[in-house]
RNA sequence: GGGCGCGUGGCCUAGCGGAUAGGGCGAGAGGUUCCUAACCUCUCGAUCGCGGGUUCAAAUCCCGCCGCGCCCGCCA
């Protein structure tokens, strides 16, 4: 309802300023603050006060005049305070809000734009262990994924696996050298990964430490790997495939915790098979950009102010990760319509080096798009999975759901209603606040600033965490669940004995809900799909969990001052119950977007 | 050295050209006969890193400086 209000009072302002010979090519639209009771404000009158000769209050004021609202529907009235012009909402806006909330479990979710797009995230290298420095990557990647969909787009989501260099070729090498006996240290955890690092880790201490002849011997064996993948050899793809599989096969297994799925791995050995990492590397010989300097094809990019040369073919014309994520990312164009990479800053460089060097190459880069995060620190320090440091995200997950049990557990001995939570309700609760916890917490913040990891503010369930939000839901369930069992039946909102809600028979009257906190909370409704469509345009999920605060802020308001089930009157009771469920799926689909469970009771 | 990013009350953070800079943590005071108090109300606390500039208007844009992070491999 926002996003056709909004477009109401574009047009009514534009045609209104072209009534009066002004341009409209800046409207100043925005949001007026929280304390003025208006919808939506313009800020004209100050850009047009030179122009018109007047003072902005007297420019707003006949510009408030001229513009006509009666061949909208939503929009009110017009009036002034001060310089700005204000744009208020009429009932018809808040009913339509009603009706289309409170019966659409999507609420939220935009047209499908039948526009494909490609989310690739976390692509980690299979060596090991997830730790919490990369989680930042699925947790964001995923939540973009989640909003690109809730905005209309197709999306599948990929898992880009470097499996050509020399990090996989050496994690090969030792897994096959290299027995149980010879490993110190047992798996830190029964799953693949734990098991299998243990080799990698002997391996590169085997490298630095070993005397010269023995890791002679092993680069050796390690290049012989490197250049059978490079020949198309298949014993080699297969050898290296056990191990990265294997290993892959535990990461996924980690991810799949917060839930972060994929729909596709692909392998970067892909494009090194199918001949069209060759070609791109014949195709960039070919362009006037490209030199031979000290034995190896290199390409010029200071046109797109990039000083560095970026090398595309080493001297024994081997292909360089760089190239591959050429032809990597051509595949993906001639797939998809778009195509977004979520990496960490420290990819930033190769990100634009590989940009420039797709628009030198003929392709359409508006299609792409990237979000860069940066890192995440531990307080003491970097997290390396060669030298087994880091904190695990398993481990945090683990400790996570623990302190979210005991949360539960504690907090159920100074419960106002005696509800009786089952142990398996208190286990789901802990996993779904303990792990919502976590990926609120990274999810909420604006990616490019950097984190410092501390295990006290990740696993903070007070004010502005995951619970906070998660509980507006599970009141939400709890007031429905409440009616349900007091044989309140509404129209289009309680479920038949099948639980199927009829959606067409919402008969409610918005007008009902004269009280400020109640229609406060369905302008917040009204907003949620315009939030959807701003934070997918700018790739911004953090937005999002913005809302969610602000969302909840109003939800809480209402909670106090409306009571639903023994409001006064039956239409009074009916019309707050349309709105709980509005509320109800707003959070429950701003909270699917951010990847954070919504409870039904906590 | 060069490039990119970040710098908002003691701590974390939103806002990124417009109406008195929002929240949270913390500290202090209250609130539960009423749909879950993981909640709410009030109080305390900010030269929006520093200095210039542009603008009717700057936390927001531009320039310089300072601090922090990342990057600058024929690694990935």
């Amino acid at each position: 309802m926002f996003r056709q209000f909004r477009s109401e009072v574009e047009a009514a302002l534009a045609d209104a300023l072209a009534e009066l010979d002004l341009p409209t090519d800046d409207l100043g639209i925005e949001r007026p603050p929280d304390d003025m009771d208006a919808t939506l404000a313009s800020s004209v009158a100050f850009r047009l006060a030179g122009e018109v000769g007047d003072a902005p209050p007297d420019v707003a004021a006949t510009v408030a005049e001229a513009v006509a609202v009666d061949d909208t529907d939503y929009v009110a009235g017009v009036d002034t305070a001060g310089p700005y012009v204000n744009f208020h909402a009429n009932e018809r806006y808040l009913a339509d809000t009603l009706d289309a909330a409170a019966v659409d479990a999507d609420y939220g979710a935009l047209p499908d734009r039948d526009t494909s797009v490609v989310v690739e995230h976390t692509s980690a290298n299979p060596t090991g262990p997830v730790h919490v420095g990369r989680a930042r990557n699925p947790i964001v990647g995923d939540a973009v994924a989640n909003l690109l969909s809730y905005a209309g787009y197709d999306v599948d989501r990929h898992y880009y696996v470097n499996d050509a260099g020399r990090q996989m070729a050496v994690f090969t090498w030792a897994y096959e050298r290299f027995d149980e006996a010879d490993l110190d240290a047992e798996p830190a955890r029964d799953r693949a990964e734990y098991d299998l690092v243990r080799y990698y880790r002997k391996g590169n201490a085997f490298l630095e430490e070993a005397d010269d002849d023995a890791v002679e011997a092993a680069e050796a064996e390690i290049q012989s790997i490197l250049q059978g993948l490079e020949a198309g050899d298949e014993e080699t793809y297969e050898r290296v495939g056990a191990v990265v599989d294997a290993v892959l096969g535990g990461m996924k297994a980690c991810l799949g915790r917060l839930p972060a799925e994929f729909d596709e791995f692909v392998k970067e050995t892909r494009f090194m098979r199918d001949g069209s990492t060759d070609d791109i590397a014949g195709r960039l010989k070919e362009t006037d950009h490209a030199v031979y300097e000290e034995d190896a094809w290199q390409l010029e990019l200071d046109e797109w102010g990039i000083d560095k040369n970026l090398v595309f073919l080493r001297s024994d014309d081997t292909s360089l990760y760089t190239t591959r994520d050429l032809a990597h990312h051509e595949w993906k164009f001639a797939n998809y319509d778009r195509a977004v990479t979520v990496l960490g800053e420290d990819h930033k460089l190769q990100a634009d080096q590989l940009d420039a060097t797709l628009e030198l190459l003929g392709n359409d880069t508006d299609r792409l798009g990237h979000v860069i995060y940066s890192y995440v620190n531990l307080p003491d320090g970097k997290m390396s999975t060669r030298q087994g440091t880091g904190v695990m995200l398993d481990d945090l997950l683990d400790e996570a759901i623990d302190r979210a049990r005991d949360a539960v557990e504690s907090r159920m001995d100074d419960r106002i209603r005696d509800d009786d939570l089952t142990d398996a309700d208190v286990e789901r609760i802990a996993h779904q606040v303990g792990i919502g916890a976590v990926r609120y917490d990274i999810v909420s913040k604006q990616p490019a600033k950097a984190i410092t990891f501390e295990w006290e503010d990740a696993l903070d369930f007070e004010a502005q965490s995951a619970p906070f939000v998660q509980y507006v839901h599970a009141r939400c369930a709890g007031i429905l669940g409440e009616a349900a069992a007091a044989g309140i039946d509404v129209p289009g909102v309680t479920a038949d004995a099948d639980g199927d809600v009829d959606l067409e028979a919402l008969d409610v009257d918005a007008g009902a809900l004269e009280t400020d906190a109640a229609r406060e909370l369905l302008r917040e409704v009204a907003r949620f799909p315009a939030a959807i469509e701003a934070a997918a345009d700018d790739l911004e999920p953090h937005t999002i969990a913005t809302f969610t605060r602000e969302f909840a802020d109003a939800y809480n308001a209402f909670y106090r001052e409306c009571p639903v089930v023994t409001a006064e009157t039956e239409a009074l009771r009916d019309a707050r119950l349309a709105v709980v469920a509005a509320a109800k799926h707003t959070m429950s689909n701003a909270l699917d977007v951010l990847g954070v469970e919504a409870p039904e009771s906590m």
